[in-house]
DNA sequence: CCTTGACACGAACACGTGTTCGTTCGTATT
DNA sequence: AATACGAACGAACACGTGTTCGTGTCAAGG
């Protein structure tokens, strides 16, 4: 493919960067300022040459309608996933379920790129101790989990375990009339309870730790 | 606080519902149209409230200056950060430094909250293999370093072992003419070799795991 | 010397878009 | 009933912004 001209490379820059510093896309004019071009039409000339090559997207007709394509959180599928608290032995989780009012709450943000497909009913608690280094996650990590109150045998869910009080995160096994809760760590010995002793709070999907 | 309106908060989500599917703020028109509004000055008179209580801002004067303050991904500082390679004993990582051509690599992308403040140099790699188990790293994880040939003591660093050749996460600890490379498990013996055969390739920053 | 095409220029033109102003309607408040 | 005020209305108005068109420059090729 043909390399861009110097122009054509400085009004794609200049795009980026204006995306980055303001949360609107720049005009036709702005960027004939910014590049001290002589007129509207050269730019709108280049930007038709951009858009051929598939660099740009142009919303005919709209007041800044540019947009980059395969910009880096530009065409972002970004998820915000609140963190709505700690998960520690003897304290129970607060039911989600407002997760609109993420004011007061810590969120985190993630790339689709490392979630699967279904992206909602998202929520992430943050590790309190270290009841759960059996299964990788140290103090202080943080848990994203999809919310759901059944699961399939095998899978790592959070439970609250109704008569012990507390929550934990195990691997779940329906075994008859009893439930197996077993740590990921092999050294460690696996819960057994009855079935209506225990709540599934959600399903692990991601864990995050940041040193 | 006193609560926001039905109006004021359609809104609210109808500019973040559209600032989703389209990658530019909507209209005072769009908006007016969408929600069948009358006349665009009720939507001007509702969103000069929204802007009073801090939850939009508005750069008047220029069209689409619509800006949602606290905006999932939308004052995004969202960091790309390229996934170069994987990190296995015997294998060699290798060399960051043309960060920028993304376009065959795996990326990933994290919200700036998840680290600290600087973003630059950020590499990450797939861990391959359960060499890194007693750091609390599984097999299949992605561990986020940031580029440095030097660290402090007790850091946890992705270290190039030029006689073993391979590469290995340890913490690192300078003592007197030698080398301490010590596994997180306590239970594991640390590693002791001279200091011109360790090359440091970067400190660890962030750990993930997808399930 | 004359085309041809890529690129640039400047000035309108048409429409998109924010702003303003006078007015009305409902609901408390006095 | 009179008043005040938040909320909404509709219609202009002014300016922001994309588009178009005729023209000019310059290098490559006939």
């Amino acid at each position: 493919m043909k390399e861009l001209s110097r122009r054509q490379q400085s009004i794609l820059d200049f795009i980026a960067n204006f995306l980055d510093e303001n949360d609107y896309p720049p005009t036709i004019r702005d960027i004939q300022r910014e590049l001290d071009i002589s007129s509207t039409s050269v730019v709108d000339y280049n930007l038709k040459i951009l858009e051929g090559r598939n660099l740009i997207r142009r919303n005919r007709n709209i007041s800044r309608g540019i947009e980059l394509v395969n910009r880096p959180g530009g065409n972002r599928k970004v998820v915000r996933i609140p963190v709505i608290g700690q998960i520690a032995a003897g304290l129970p989780i607060p039911v989600p379920g407002q997760l609109e009012d993420a004011e007061h709450n810590e969120t985190i943000e993630l790339g689709t790129d490392l979630l699967s497909d279904n992206t909602r009913d998202l929520f992430a608690l943050r590790v309190k101790g270290l009841s759960m280094v059996d299964a990788l996650i140290n103090d202080g990590d943080i848990v994203l989990l999809r919310q759901q109150e059944t699961c399939e045998n095998g899978e790592t869910v959070a439970v609250w375990l109704l008569d012990e009080h507390e929550t934990t995160l195990k691997k779940f096994y329906h075994e008859g009339d009893r439930v197996r809760l077993q740590p990921a760590n092999t050294t460690m010995d696996p819960i057994y309870t009855a079935p209506d002793n225990v709540q599934i709070q959600g399903k692990l999907v991601t864990v995050i730790r940041s040193i």
